[in-house]
DNA sequence: AATGTTTTTATGTGCGTACATAATAACATG
DNA sequence: CATGTTATTATGTACGCACATAAAAACATT
């Protein structure tokens, strides 16, 4: 057998796939030590590390120390989604976007948004609620908590105009983040701003952002139905 | 200003994220080049680079050749989501897992299911409806379609007790896929058998793999009202 | 047999150099 | 002036070496 040379990681890469796809390593297997494919593939050891730490991040092969890689036995799919503003969301669609403000105000949140965000019962946050559309019909409604102590600036932004989503991607920068996605029933208001049946299935994203220690936002995106959140594997 | 010596690519990774969090590199701002960070950070260029090819790939900087790198305007937040096996998951929760197949057969499927599997339109394929149980509650439906000339060796399984989802794993690998994440109303028939309100919101997962340029095989989850797909940020 | 210690081994990473490549800027040419 | 050509520059990556580190295996000790 000949050996083609394989010169770059990412072609080193393409013959690890096709050798795993071709089942010559099946799912569970040891495959052969970094030196080994590094000489079989005539090239440098850290060309094949590379080729093999980014299938090990894609996770495609588990990595461990003086054990040796192996083929992940359930390749636990991972779907990278990006989530966007929602403003080029809709405009990458080739929909016209549109803005309305519902609800502004400051207020004392519900306890499971003032234990959520870890703010003080009595601490009063910014609350946003708008809709997203896309020509002209509803998108999604924005149901926002913004925690002005983090983020004093947004108490002098009405989002009249812009939507909270946008703006506090370019003013509150966040460390980390959690999000969440599910399915929810459209209550009657809801129904109502949407144009939608009640208790219609909408598809619900919860994201919670935090500075450090400190929650920076809280909020509920209900995307009308039909809405589809997708991406590649 | 005394330079402390950033020896490891997380270390300079977490400088430049410091960095951009506390403004000092806003975003839109083009960073100094690799060289001269790797002579301020007292590292070598390719350890630079490493750091930030990372965060690149993470959606928060924006790399160009000649041009430079420059801190996302928007950053596109990504999350990662891992889509394991239904029976890990419930496991993973502390859950008994049970499995119950619901029909087993072999035949044409309709259009939009030979459609976007590109399968002849008379070609019959495998159907298999099943669900899966938590602590012997409804947890998920899965109704799947599986192209048996891929996949031949699935005629011979009955998916008694077996799921689809866990034995397709194993025996049918693939090149790539589509994922799609929405809400979905119950079907009188989905609400009986999962024993829930006709017309719940419930949250679904369409999943479309190939091999090559074959489809391998097609499912719906229908997850029962109040579950939740989380990740970080 | 149970426990602790040392060796071995495969991956993880750093370094410095070299060259490839994309995109821009500077320059030349009709 | 418009257009084509040539430098310039920052990232992208390959290479070979060195050493760090985790984990298992081999060995020694009680």
């Amino acid at each position: 057998m000949n050996t083609p040379s394989f010169r770059n990681w990412q072609s080193v890469q393409d013959e690890v796939l096709r050798r795993i796809h071709a089942r010559e390593w099946a799912p569970g297997d040891l495959i052969p030590n970094e030196a080994d494919l590094a000489i079989e593939f005539g090239c440098a050891r850290s060309t094949v590390n590379r080729a093999l730490r980014s299938l090990a991040e894609s996770g495609l092969l588990d990595r461990k120390r003086k054990v040796g890689t192996r083929v992940a036995a359930q390749p636990v799919a991972k779907a990278t989604l990006d989530i966007a503003v929602i403003r080029h969301e809709v405009e990458e669609h080739g929909a016209k976007y549109g803005y309305q403000l519902i609800a502004r105000d400051i207020a004392i949140p519900p306890l499971s948004v003032s234990g959520a965000m870890k703010t003080k019962a009595d601490d009063k946050l910014l609350h946003v609620r708008a809709l997203h559309l896309a020509d002209d019909e509803a998108y999604a409604i924005e149901d926002r908590w913004i925690n002005i102590r983090v983020v004093p600036d947004a108490e002098a932004e009405m989002f009249q105009s812009v939507s909270a989503n946008e703006w506090l991607m370019k003013h509150a920068p966040y460390t980390h983040g959690e999000i969440a996605f599910s399915a929810a029933q459209a209550s009657t208001g809801d129904a109502e701003i949407m144009g939608v049946a009640e208790n219609s299935a909408l598809f619900a994203i919860d994201r919670l952002t935090w500075d450090s220690a400190a929650s920076v936002t809280k909020v509920r995106l209900l995307f009308t139905p039909g809405y589809q959140l997708r991406t590649g594997l």
